[in-house]
DNA sequence: ATTTAATGCGTATAAAATACGCAAACAAGG
DNA sequence: CCTTGTTTGCGTATTTTATACGCATTAAAT
């Protein structure tokens, strides 16, 4: 059967992920910069346009390995966005999730077939980017502390352990406001997925802290 | 410019709405019966393909109005579906929202362009539907459950007002389980957004309850 | 030894959720 | 007219969760 209502030709799907990691209490996005038009050398959220044999999760992880080189990461949706100019090229729609990573886990790659650069950028940096992505971002920093209680958002930043001052100082940065430290902790370690270590932090001029990670 | 890729070309948004009621504690949702191919005379949620100059939301907005007459309702994102051979037609994504209604408020329009018949069914009735709709469905079965405490669906459900017996027995219809009836008047009364009116319901062969409304 | 700064543990209070007792209001039936 | 059955409306007691904050412990620096 063929199509042929041109009300509904020509529309595609952009997979559009913002990838989050928080380092010494900055959170941070992946930002990569376009080598291809439209947009050329602008930077932009990760992403592409969804091909016609993956679905939109599979598209948009492809997009991520194909452009930043991560490629074992949790998504989470975010938000649609579907303003009719929102690309010159054709009608694209875009589908948003969000995603998070320890930052000191992954080389990102800089230059690959259609990115000629990308960084790691604080989000009280961001620059003028490509399409509405800058749009897209807000909405993906607003998804990101909604999930952040209850999802692997944590997890995922600390995968190889973590001490309870730095986890506070990560979940503050991400709430962007002051947590009780000790009522965090108490609701941290009323968590049955964390487990104390017997090793602590040294050397840092006042008292170690403890090792825990997650199961 | 002009996409020359055929990886993502002729893709299509489907936006597709499953509008609940609640009548006398049976939760029912609007379906349509198809009066076209593909799945011609199947029942099937309202929904239909995104024009391209409209923006998702309006998209489902205008095809409930068509399929159903219904003009005034509030959407809540529920889910996205995209296996790649979900139409039969042409690679089509779809985007399901829910909505909820007062069914004695609206008179759905049993006849239209493309539909043949419509009707509210029971959730626990649900036939074979086209497309991926049942699984579409059972997604918004379960936003419904995570959207009743924070949106305006009770509002919807009872836009003339309201006895807390009704307005609980409805709850526990979307819920589908017992929630304590004394609990439920405290929580629902602690809402500034609910007054008392004088008006009572009568002659029911035990005690009248209070009407309320929402603001 | 003392100071300084951060960690770890504890208690007290407030707010929200849950469990459940019981009187008041009405219709129906003797 | 009084009793019975049923549902509404209001109340109290308990548990759980969230919030506020005091203070001793640990280690480096002096």
């Amino acid at each position: 059967m063929e199509v042929k209502n041109p009300l509904y030709k020509n529309q595609g799907i952009h997979c559009i992920s913002a990838i989050f990691t928080v380092e010494k209490g900055i959170t941070k996005v992946l930002l990569i910069k376009r080598k291809n038009n439209p947009y050329k050398d602008m930077w932009a959220l990760v992403g592409g346009a969804l091909y016609n044999n993956e679905e939109v999760e599979q598209g948009m992880k492809r997009e991520i390995y194909e452009k930043s080189g991560i490629s074992d990461i949790n998504l989470y949706f975010s938000g649609i966005f579907s303003r009719v100019n929102r690309s010159p090229v054709m009608r694209m729609i875009a589908i948003s999730y969000i995603g998070v990573i320890d930052s000191e886990r992954v080389n990102i790659l800089k230059d690959t077939m259609k990115t000629s650069n990308a960084d790691w950028v604080a989000i009280t940096n961001i620059p003028k980017l490509a399409y509405d992505h800058n749009e897209i971002l807000i909405r993906a920093l607003e998804t990101l502390q909604e999930k952040i209680d209850n999802t692997d958002i944590l997890k995922s930043l600390f995968p190889y352990g973590f001490t309870i001052p730095e986890i506070h100082k990560t979940y503050e940065a991400i709430l962007n406001k002051i947590i009780d430290r000790r009522n965090f902790r108490k609701k941290l370690l009323s968590n049955k997925q964390i487990i104390e270590t017997n090793a602590t932090t040294k050397f840092e001029g006042n008292k170690p802290a403890i090792i825990y990670r997650f199961k």
